[in-house]
DNA sequence: ACCAGTACTTAGCGACGCCAAGTAGCGAAG
DNA sequence: CTTCGCTACTTGGCGTCGCTAAGTACTGGT
């Protein structure tokens, strides 16, 4: 996918790494490649690593450093009380969004353009 | 929904606003008042119009200035076969996002860290 | 010694939504 | 007749976000 899953992503992408977080603590490496598993294949390492910076700056992880054995010390970030918090919200948020866009959906699939209907009444 | 709903925005009003154009044309302040009933209640109107302007500069959309009895002229705008195109791939954009937050979403509910499990197997 | 894989960092860019203010047309109230 | 409020669109500047691109650093294999 192109421009418009990168403009989807804004807002979202925050709250899909608190959920996999919320899963089990990861690191920045770590969650780029589960997401790239998951679907998201053209996802950029960076994007990934900036935003657990601004996280962590917001209080929502705890972070500590593991040494790893195949390269650098891995910034491990655990969700905390805070970020359950936030994720909550950005649940909430997500909900009500998809359920409006939910219906848009249906409301174009349920009256096409081409079906003849009574005008009058 | 304050900044959250603010970022989740991006990338996605611009699927809303062609959904509710391909439900029948409209114009601005029209759209605007819609969004706003429908629950985006703190819409700002400056985007929609920015927004409006985008899309017809992209060619997604048609533009006829309509006398208004009330006001200054509309411009009402009718969503065209690109536009159409355009709004089927951001179904798919939309879908493929809205599954893979659901999958989270499911995943969460389904492993809370207050169940108690057995942890030996 | 070199390269590939792991793991994180930083600087700059474009796109989007918001804020604020302004322009313009019309009807009702004073 | 001026003022106010509603309708309707425009414009300039701001902050945030994801992407690009380049770099740093550590390890193991050839």
């Amino acid at each position: 996918m192109g421009k418009q899953m990168t403009e989807m992503l804004k807002g979202t992408l925050e709250g899909i790494v608190l959920a996999i977080l919320a899963a089990r603590p990861a690191y920045g490496y770590d969650i780029t490649t589960q997401l790239r598993e998951q679907g998201f294949s053209d996802l950029a390492e960076g994007t990934i690593y900036a935003l657990l910076v601004r996280i962590e700056q917001r209080g929502l992880v705890d972070v500590e450093k593991v040494p790893s054995e195949k390269g650098p010390p891995r910034k491990v970030y655990t969700l905390n009380a805070q970020g359950s918090e936030y994720l909550a919200e950005f649940w909430g948020t997500w909900s009500f969004l998809a359920e409006r866009i939910a219906q848009l959906h249906q409301r174009i699939e349920n009256s096409p353009e081409e079906t003849p209907r009574e005008e009058g009444a």
